[in-house]
DNA sequence: TGACAACTACTGGTTGGGCAGTAGAATCGC
DNA sequence: GCGATTCTACTGCCCAACCAGTAGTTGTCA
């Protein structure tokens, strides 16, 4: 469904979108200028534009300023960033994604907890879907 | 060290590169014309010689052709990309990472295996190089 | 209503990636 | 030596992302 991904830039106002659920232009370029990058006003407003472009947000009027809020979820959107950087770069290899990842960054007990709580997670659901799985495994094997 | 980050095209280049430790441009070009997209050789040569004044590649003369050779290292590599990764998209939240390339993918055992066997190795680690990074803290702090 | 302040639309410049053609250099076979 | 072949160097085009300015519009307030 969602089938153009958002650029470094666009992510960015996603993210404040996502968070504050719509706000003006000023309030976006705002949020982006927290750290140390400057953006101007306008730059602002023309990456939204685009966006809008491509269906990433959408807006409304309110007095004269246009609230904008995001037509695209976090959740599907990073779910396919992820895939798709996960096949680029690693061709489909969860693990090789994950160990540099870890190597990339030193984690803290809490972090590998929550991560070994979803590693279970994603078992009991593979589990789930298992025999599915073999049968298409097998049915690979007979016909190759 | 290595500061700049191969683009796809030259990410896919690179991975010929360390398949085979080396290869000329025909051969390069061949591998990357497996699949369905076709480029022109000079298309090819054109992405090694920019990939060689960003340091990514080095190459030497054999007989009229030349030989190219990777000049950064894929693990290296793998994990700048996904550190970077993993920083632009999820600020470093190694958790959302994961959980959104688990959706994207069903996990066969295993994998799962896989990773779980790479987690309890993450946690080793971080209890030897507690230590030590407690010291350097330590150290700084004084220092500084 | 008129002027000002704040906002948006439109336009253009810059950069990097991607692609490929043409011209020229090196090599090989004879 | 000389032509044909195969390679590289150089150049240019296209497109997307990014950035920001200028002109025009809208709302507000005295």
């Amino acid at each position: 469904m969602t089938e153009v991904s958002p650029s470094d830039r666009e992510l960015e106002a996603l993210k404040v979108l996502w968070e504050r659920g719509e706000a003006t232009v000023r309030e976006i370029a705002g949020a982006m200028n927290a750290g140390e990058e400057e953006l101007a006003y306008t730059t602002v407003l023309s990456l939204l534009q685009v966006m809008e472009q491509k269906g990433l947000v959408d807006h409304r009027r309110d007095g004269k300023a246009y609230v904008y809020m995001p037509r695209v979820e976090r959740q599907s959107t990073f779910r396919q960033l992820a895939g798709g950087f996960l096949e680029k770069v690693f061709d489909g290899a969860v693990d090789e994604y994950l160990v540099h990842a870890l190597e990339s960054k030193r984690l803290s007990d809490q972090e590998l907890d929550q991560l070994e709580a979803m590693l279970a997670a994603a078992r009991e659901k593979a589990g789930d879907g298992a025999e599915a799985e073999t049968k298409n495994e097998a049915r690979r094997k007979r016909s190759g």
